[in-house]
This record gives structure tokens, sequence and C-alpha cells, in this order.
RNA sequence: GCGGGUGUAGCUCAAUGGUAGAGCAACAGCCUUCCAAGCUGAUGACGAGGGUUCGAUUCCCUUCACCCGCUCCA
């Protein structure tokens, strides 16, 4: 199968369009941005890719037996809890604080910068003035030459090592002195973030050439706020959630207490999550509104690397079940300096979609070993990572921590050996959109094949799994007379009883199968002239186009046993 | 959020400061015995808002969306 280029990815977005696998949000209002609606052909798909996946995770799991290279057996659950959730959740999650963050950009470069990470210092040189930039002193009045100013904060962007030479490299350049001249400067108070200063006027910009070009500081809130109670407050303040996970950690508890499962196990879940994203682009791949299949693997802390490699691998599996075989597919452990505070380790199953550059992949899926970060996060507060290397509660300016935990016990206790301990906890954490548009990706196929007259026409071909193909079967009368119809509608009212099915009397067949692989249905069943006399007919394969005879009676097992 | 580009029918593309054309698709009918483009017919569009003008799809402004680059991406 030849790879999708960036050339087709274009008609593959067309077709999306065309066919109803995909509208732009709100689109009679011009749209929005960053929003998807999924058609009726979508629907149908991201459902088979749910359906699969909760099928292969959760319902259709054998917790008798040990699955190919897991350390035990251990046992699947569900859960489907609330997109609103706690305001402390966010807080103790992390989410809270990371994705706050205040951001100022350069209005000579364009380049964005974090408000609180950005480091500088202030510096004079023995009297030597900086002019800045022309300032707007009101409406459209505007001053002719900006301030004069002794003092300005130099930034740089340099690593910890390098910084004070860097610091010292910019500020030369902003006095516009030699660098023998460096003994001229004179430094003031000690290295700081953006966010201890008044203003930013006088700040000299990473990679800027003039001083006072940064705007801001603006929030950049990564969480969609919303508002509980008729009556808008601070104390009503809440926020959709930004990934789905939170909401089984809080419920680990209920779950343990209700279901009597043990450890190992895990708990599935696949919902709605929420998050700004700055710029929501390609395609549906980053949407501000998505749909997550997530799992909470919960095991013994001794047990987790095991449990780690066995999640890894088993979903990339899935993926490779499902379709997505070829080298466009890939699973990618992360450097141990990329990894979260949290992690001692992370994986990616990631796509290499067609809009993205040579070489670069999309996360698709992600399996991170989170420890005990989570429930304990949830019990005693929210943690950070010490100078050891170990979590402890993050403290606030008053010394107390800065976000309270539940206060509840969420360890386990194993009933036979009476250990006590805080689970550790394996996270796949899928994207279905994200699915959804790697296996349209994959699916989008041109070839050749012949038309009535011999000649090669282009056909588009969406060649999706059979387990995932919107439709399973179309069944068409090969010509609307001789009491075809009549047969064919027997058959499609026999299949829809199974799984969606689709009837077609109209026009040419051969339109009619082309039709069907754009919308990736990979069975035709086409009532002829012999149908009549012999009972049988014959099942077309959208990917070969060969075609076989079978007795109508035996239809429908013949397409289910091959689309199930 | 910044810079550049784009926005005409479901899709692909025209033309125009004075009634917006075509091909394909879709629809109705005819013809069709296995892989799209035979015949007939009817339907369908200037992203949104404002301004200039006797009159704007065309010129100007704003806005929205899409594409590319920057930035961001637990």
């Amino acid at each position: 199968m030849k790879a999708i280029t960036l050339m087709e990815m274009e008609k593959l977005v067309s077709l999306c369009k065309r066919r109803g696998f995909l509208f732009q949000s709100s689109e009679i209002y011009g749209g929005l941005n960053g929003f998807w609606d999924y058609g009726p052909l979508g629907v149908e798909l991201k459902r088979n890719i749910k359906n699969a996946w909760w099928q292969d995770m959760v319902t259709g799991h054998d917790e008798l037996a040990i699955p190919a290279g897991a350390p035990t057996t251990y046992e699947m659950t569900g859960l489907d809890c609330t997109i609103i959730m706690h305001p402390q959740v966010w807080k103790c999650s992390g989410h809270f604080d990371l994705f706050c963050d205040m951001m100022v950009d350069c209005k000579e470069t364009k380049k964005l910068y974090r408000f609180d990470q950005l480091r500088g210092r202030w510096v004079s040189a023995q009297g030597k003035k900086v002019r800045l930039q022309p300032k707007v002193i009101s409406e459209g009045v505007q001053q002719i030459q900006g301030d004069e100013i002794e003092r300005l904060f130099v930034t740089s962007l340099a690593e910890a090592e390098e910084e004070a030479g860097d610091l010292q490299r910019r500020a030369l350049k902003a006095f516009n002195l030699r660098a023998k001249d460096a003994e001229v400067l004179e430094w003031h108070e000690s290295v700081m973030t953006l966010d201890k200063l008044d203003s930013l006027e006088c700040v000299f910009a990473p990679e800027a050439n003039s001083v006072g070009t940064l705007n801001g500081p603006r929030e950049f809130k990564l969480m969609f706020p919303t508002t509980i109670g008729a009556l808008a407050g601070e104390e009503g303040r809440a926020f959709l959630r930004p990934e789905t996970a939170q909401g089984i950690f809080v419920n680990f508890k209920n779950v343990l207490d209700s279901t009597r499962v043990k450890i190992p196990f895990g708990i599935a879940q696949i919902g709605k999550s929420f998050r700004n994203e700055i710029t929501p682009r390609n395609f549906t791949f980053r949407s501000r509104e998505f749909e997550q299949m997530e799992i909470e693997f919960f095991c013994h802390p001794e047990e987790s690397r095991k449990w780690y490699e066995y999640w890894r691998d088993r979903r990339m599996q899935w993926y490779t079940d499902l379709g997505l075989a070829g080298e466009r597919l890939r699973l990618r452990e992360h450097d141990k300096d990329e990894l979260s505070h949290y992690s001692v380790g992370t994986a990616d199953i990631e796509y290499a979609f067609p809009f993205l550059s040579e070489g670069e992949y999309g996360e698709l899926e992600g399996i991170a070993h989170r420890g005990d970060f989570d429930l304990r996060s949830h019990m005693e507060g929210k943690l950070v990572k010490n100078a050891k290397g170990c979590l402890e509660v993050e403290l606030g300016e008053d010394g107390k921590p800065k976000y309270r935990g539940s206060g509840r016990d969420l360890q386990y206790r194993d009933e036979v050996t009476n250990d006590r301990f805080t689970p550790h906890v394996i996270e796949p954490s899928a994207g279905a959109d994200r699915g959804a548009l790697a296996f349209l990706c994959e699916a989008y196929t041109e070839d050749s094949a012949p038309d009535d007259k011999g000649q090669m026409q282009t056909r588009v071909v969406m060649k999706f799994h059979p387990r995932i193909a919107p439709i399973k079967a179309a069944v068409f009368p090969l010509v609307k007379k001789d009491g075809m119809p009549e047969v064919a509608q027997e058959i499609y009212r026999a299949l829809k009883k199974r799984f969606p099915a689709f009837y077609d009397e109209k026009g040419a067949v051969g339109r009619r199968y082309r039709r069907q692989d754009e919308a990736g249905t990979p069975y035709c069943i086409t009532v002829d002239g012999q149908s009549l006399t012999d009972n049988t007919v014959t099942i077309r394969d959208r990917d070969t186009l060969e075609q076989w005879r079978v007795k109508v009676d035996d239809v429908v097992e013949e397409v289910s046993d091959r689309v199930s």
C-alpha cells in the first residue's frame, strides 16, 4: 500500500466533508476553530473504534487466563464520570498550575516567552543611556522619540551555566558596547524572572535588537473555565476536564469497595475532554474538544515495570491488528529528560500523519508509568519532586500544603498478605479522534480499476479494516427490473439486523461500487440474472475487486464472519 | 497571539463596479445484465458585518474560517 502524500491529504479532507465523515463545527456560522463534528459515516467509524477498544480492553478481557506478555492474570472494569469535577481535583493533579501559563510576546521578533520562566537581570553602564521605542500616549497619539533610560533589564534564554555570559553579551549589545568594555557594566539585584518586575517597559528581550519590545503578560488558559450555579462568582468557578484520568483516580476507592476487584486491575473510561489549545491545526489532530480512551491500571509497585512493558506492547499491537500496520506507525520510548516529573517511563504510539513534515510523527496514544503520583496527590495534596528526586507535598509560602488533598486513605490492602501500599499506575491514554484520523489517513488509497470500456480509471477507496468500516455491506440489484430489487431488498433487511448495511438500485452498478469504495464498505452483494434461477448472489471484495457466488441463505453468515 | 496566503454551487475552477458561467457530484425520469463520466429535466453559490457608490461578488475597513511559517504542545 503506498503512503498517502500531503497532496492526497487535501483530497482526504475534501472526501471527509463530501462523504460525511467530518464537518467543521458550526459551519453555517463560519466555523469554530478547533472544533469538529462527525457526519453520518464518521460517527459510525468513531463508534466502531471506541467499541473495538472497549470490547478488546474491557468486556472481552479474560481475567481467568494470563494474556501473552502479561506477568499475571488481571481484571478490567469500566467507569463513566462527569466532565465537571471538584476544582480541587485539578489543583492536586497539577493541571491548574500547569495549564495557566502567563506568556509575553515580543513585538520585534514575534517570539513567545513564559512570563514566569524567562530570566534576566538589571544592568546599567555608568550613565550611558538607551532610547526606548516611541510609546503610544493616547489613542492615535504617539511619541516622536522614545524616552531614554539608564537602567534596563536584560534577559537570556541560556542554560544555567551559560547564563551569566549570555547576559553580559546581551547587555553589551543593548548599550552598544564592545566586549572589552565589559567592566563598564554595573549589575543590580540578582537574576530573576520577568514576573518579579513592575513593568516590561525596560526589558531587553532575548533575540531582540531594541529595548521594550515585550507585550503582555497575557494569560493562556489551557483549561476551559465554567461556572457552577446560576450566580457567577469565584466560589462557583470550575473547569471542564482536560483529561478523563482524574475521574478514575478520584473513584479508585469507590470501585475497589463496590466490585471485589483485586490488584492488579484496570479501570477504563471513554469520554470527552477539553483543552484550550493555543494553535488548533492539522485538521482534527489538535482539537479543543476531543475524546479520550483511557485506562488506569493499578498494580503493586514491584510489578509496575513489567506491567508498563505489557501495556506498551499490547496497545501497539491493538493498532497494528486494526490495520495501522505499516512504517507510518511506531512505538517511541521517551528519553529520560522528556519524562514528566512523576513518571519513570513513558512511551508514545505515533503515526506519521501526512500533514506533518517528513520524518515527523504525531501522538496517537501515550503509555505512561505514573508511579503513585496521582493517588498520593489526591490523598496528601499536590506533590513535587524534592532535591533528592523524591515526591513530597508542595508547600505554599505559608509553609502549609499549596493544594490540600482529600485526606482520604487511597491505599490498597492485600487481603491475603495484609500488605498495605499505594498502588502504582500504568496509564495507556489514547485519543479516539486521533485514532479515527489515523485510520482515515491509512485507509485512503488511490488505485486503478478498469471502467466498462476497459480503460483504467483512478479509483478512490477507503481501505478500512472491516471491524471499523462504517458500513459493512451494500446490496444492489444488478438492474432495477425482473424481480431483482425484491430479492436484494430481502437480503438487505436480513443484513441490517446484524450490522449497518446499505441498499442502492440507482444507475450503473459500477458507479454504485465506486460510491461504496469511497465510503470504505468492504463487501458489495449483487443480485443478478443467475440469482433468479439458482438462488445465489455475488459478493465483491472492496480491495481485490474479486467476486464469488454464495447461496442467498448463506450471505448473512458469510459477511458476518468477515466483518467481526 | 504574530507574519504571509486564501475564501464564488456539495466538489474543482471561471468571469465581472451594472441580472455570476462551466465540468463533476447530488435529485427526478429514461437507458442499462458487473466496475463512475449515454440521454432528458428541474435544483443549487459570491464566508459574515460595515463603509464608499445611483449601484459592490469586484474597491476599502472589520471580523470569521482555512493553509504555510513562528510560538505552544501535562
